[in-house]
DNA sequence: TGAGGCTGCTCG
DNA sequence: GAGCAGCCTCAA
């Protein structure tokens, strides 16, 4: 028996399948899918085993060991890998180790062991017991089986004597280190529009839905109901979110339905809890697994239905490490892996790309242009910042004063966005111009006001804010930007009155911080929340009547073809916080482009309106959805090697890629990162037939070059 | 002539 | 990734 195994280096040179052979005593246990350990070269490797055949024609080393007595990859995962090394060209194996948690990686960090409770349960009793012991032994009667921790008023001593005569028996039971409610509650009446979506994904054999519906207008509930019907025909769910930690709202409601028929993976939990919850799936313990991107490749059987919520959101595309794969792709071709299966896209503010797909009816479009309960949407006030300069107080143009005082009053909450992509505060002095970077890579360090800190956001560096300008040793160093800590500052000065609560990257970065901020928001301990983009995503809370976004204008300038629907979509998210509930809502964008396109359109909730614009730009700067984009990436020590690599590709690729446009190469946004440079070239092109090909050996080309490293990004949301 | 560095290649 | 052979360069 020889097995073909796929090692765990992530390195393009030994991207192939390597063939052992299998010691007889361990031929039994061989299987598709799980880890062994093999020599390699003078090395000992975990790897995968890829495939099992008779014979080879290669002098064959011979299997140490088995890893997994299980498979930790199924079938399923691994066509989805092959699918996903082509789609992206990175290595096989990081393909595979994309979809496992950390747990089981090779180059874990930290073993993770399972966790044990003890367990009781009765033995023989073979002598006379006394009337203490008689006591315990009458807890079995009720109940077969007694952890430990339903124990605590005896005492151990007492147990373990009684485990010595062999009247109980001690057992050691997995514990998983998340608890699920087991509380069911019925689920809420579906509105007639809501029954009428789901009737039309039901009665069509479609496999891919865009399903586009205004804010408030209940995806969730026709989310919870399609996956209920998936559930009654014996299949699984996968649901995807942003960014789960995000959506804390979403997963109760999700819980409350579904007990601990649930499996939520995602950012806040442990690698303990990951690896627990990855085990629960694969004991088929949990049908509806929710979770972000990576939660796709959870190792559910017979999948029914995979649901992607927020399908606009950039965090479904991976950036920056490979594979840089597209969840809403992947999730396509997990979909055609299982007959049946469909895909569910749903927004809001659907992606330019998504939306252009259901017009040529590639996807199937379904519209829910209802709120719940035929609510209006929010009306929006847009406040010229421009003419307000003089006559507002700090960021606040007295219209978004006079606003949030009236909701005060009236016992009503907002929501006030700062909108701060693409931008953070930074030291700069006033007199010579020098902006403080970071030494290692070339960005700007952000200043933290807390802790009067600056650090680099890539690789960590911090220091001290100085006093003096290391250039020219003047006293005039200052903080540049707005953060939520200024706002929050100028809200106690200019609206003393208001409880404010600040919820950003500092104030949700401990576990659990963010569910507590919401919950304390919800019941009213507060009459502001103050935040970045995160309260934009999901939250409903009955009582926000005001929605203020103080800077509509800094992600519309971000160097970026995407910013405008970016812009669109966050600004038109956090609109639709507003007036939820009985209670008519309002909300006031101030900025200073009260002209642009966007700013328009958000204003009169108008997605169509905005979706025909930018496409119209769209093809003409050939851009997606109109072209596709790869960003090439060329890094390393030497500046100048990359550079001329980077023009040697070039080269090449111009005479190879008759029909596509090559832009740079040029340094990448960041030109800098822990001391490596990059430089990057922009690929566009309609169709190219022998793209993959001529890509490939590039590839192959530098695979052992030493100096440069070559990437490859399909469909970037980023230039770095 | 030998040390040291760089490159290309292999690992089953 | 690690190791090795082959080749080049440099200095004595």
């Amino acid at each position: 028996m020889i097995a073909g195994v796929l090692v765990e280096l992530s390195n393009k040179n030994i991207d192939k399948v390597f063939d052992y052979s299998v010691p007889s005593n361990l031929e039994k246990e061989i299987k598709l899918g799980i880890r062994v350990l093999v020599p390699f070269g003078r090395q000992k490797l975990e790897g995968f085993i890829v495939r099992i055949k008779d014979k080879t024609e290669i002098d064959t080393k011979s299997i140490i060991s088995i890893i997994d007595h299980e498979h930790i990859l199924n079938n399923e995962l691994l066509t989805l890998g092959k699918i996903m090394q082509e789609k992206t060209l990175s290595t096989l194996i990081s393909c595979y180790q994309i979809m496992l948690p950390k747990a089981l990686k090779a180059k874990k960090k930290v073993q993770i062991n399972k966790k044990y409770d003890t367990v009781y349960r009765l033995g023989k009793i073979t002598e006379k017991l006394n009337s203490k012991q008689e006591e315990i032994v009458n807890l079995f009667k009720k109940q077969e089986i007694i952890s430990k921790k339903e124990l605590t008023n005896i005492s151990n001593t007492r147990l373990t004597t009684l485990v010595d005569k062999g009247v109980l028996i001690a057992e050691k039971k997995e514990h998983y280190r998340l608890e699920y409610q087991d509380t069911l509650i019925e689920k809420y009446p579906l509105t007639e529009k809501q029954q009428q979506v789901i009737n039309e994904i039901n009665s069509s054999h479609d496999q891919i839905y865009l399903l586009h519906g205004v804010t408030g207008s209940g995806k969730t509930e026709i989310y919870m109901e399609l996956i209920d019907q998936v559930l009654k025909e014996g299949k699984t769910a996968i649901v995807l979110v942003p960014e789960i930690s995000l959506t804390p709202q979403m997963i109760s409601r999700f819980t409350k339905r579904f007990g601990h028929n649930i499996a939520a993976i995602h950012s806040a939990l442990s690698e303990g809890e990951k690896y627990d919850e990855w085990r629960r799936i694969d004991r088929k313990e949990a049908s509806i697994v929710i979770g972000a991107r990576s939660a796709l490749f959870s190792p559910v059987d017979n999948l029914g239905i995979i649901i992607i919520d927020e399908e606009h959101s950039d965090t479904y595309k991976q950036d920056d490490y490979n594979p840089k794969y597209d969840a809403r792709e992947m999730a396509i071709e997990r979909c055609k892996l299982n007959p049946g299966c469909k895909v569910v896209l749903g927004s809001a503010t659907p992606s330019l790309e998504s939306f252009a797909r259901a017009r040529k009816e590639v996807y199937h479009l379904v519209n829910l242009t209802e709120r719940v309960n035929k609510k209006p949407l929010p009306k929006v006030e847009i406040i010229d910042m421009n003419k307000k300069i003089r006559t507002s107080k700090g960021h606040f143009s007295q219209e978004l004063i006079e606003q949030i005082n009236k909701r005060i009053e009236k016992n009503e909450q907002v929501i006030l966005l700062l909108n701060r992509r693409g931008y953070s505060s930074f030291i700069s002095c006033k007199n010579c111009g020098y902006v403080a970077k970071c030494p290692n890579c070339d960005i700007t360090l952000t200043y933290h006001l807390s802790s009067n800190n600056l650090r680099c956001h890539y690789c960590g560096y911090a220091s001290l804010k100085k006093e003096l300008c290391p250039k020219c040793q003047e006293k005039s160093l200052s903080a540049i930007g707005v953060g939520t800590e200024k706002i929050e500052e100028e809200l106690s000065q200019y609206i003393p009155q208001a409880k404010v609560i600040r919820m950003d990257f500092d104030t949700t970065s401990k576990k659990g911080a963010h569910e507590k901020i919401i919950s304390s928001f919800k019941e009213k301990k507060y009459n502001i929340l103050l935040g970045t983009q995160i309260v934009a995503k999901g939250l409903d809370f009955e009582d926000v009547t005001l929605v203020g976004v103080i800077n509509a204008d800094t992600s519309l300038n971000i160097p970026n073809f995407r910013s405008s629907e970016v812009t669109f979509s966050l600004l038109s998210q956090v609109a639709g916080r507003s007036g939820r509930s009985s209670k008519i809502g309002e909300v006031i964008i101030q900025t200073f482009n009260p002209d642009h396109y966007v700013i328009d359109d958000v204003k009169k909730h108008d997605y169509l309106g905005f979706y025909e614009k930018e496409m119209m730009l769209r093809k003409k700067l050939k851009y997606p959805p109109y072209y596709f984009l790869i960003y090439i990436r060329i890094s390393g020590k030497d500046s100048n090697i990359c550079y001329k690599e980077a023009l040697k590709i070039k080269k090449s690729l111009v005479k190879y890629l008759d029909n596509t446009t090559i832009l740079g190469p040029s340094a990448s946004a960041i030109f800098k990162i822990k001391n490596i440079y990059r430089y990057g070239m922009i690929l566009k092109y309609k169709k190219q037939n022998n793209l993959e090909e001529v890509l490939n050996k590039m590839l192959s080309a530098y695979k052992s070059n030493r100096k440069v490293k070559v990437d490859l990004n399909f469909n970037p949301r980023y230039f770095s």
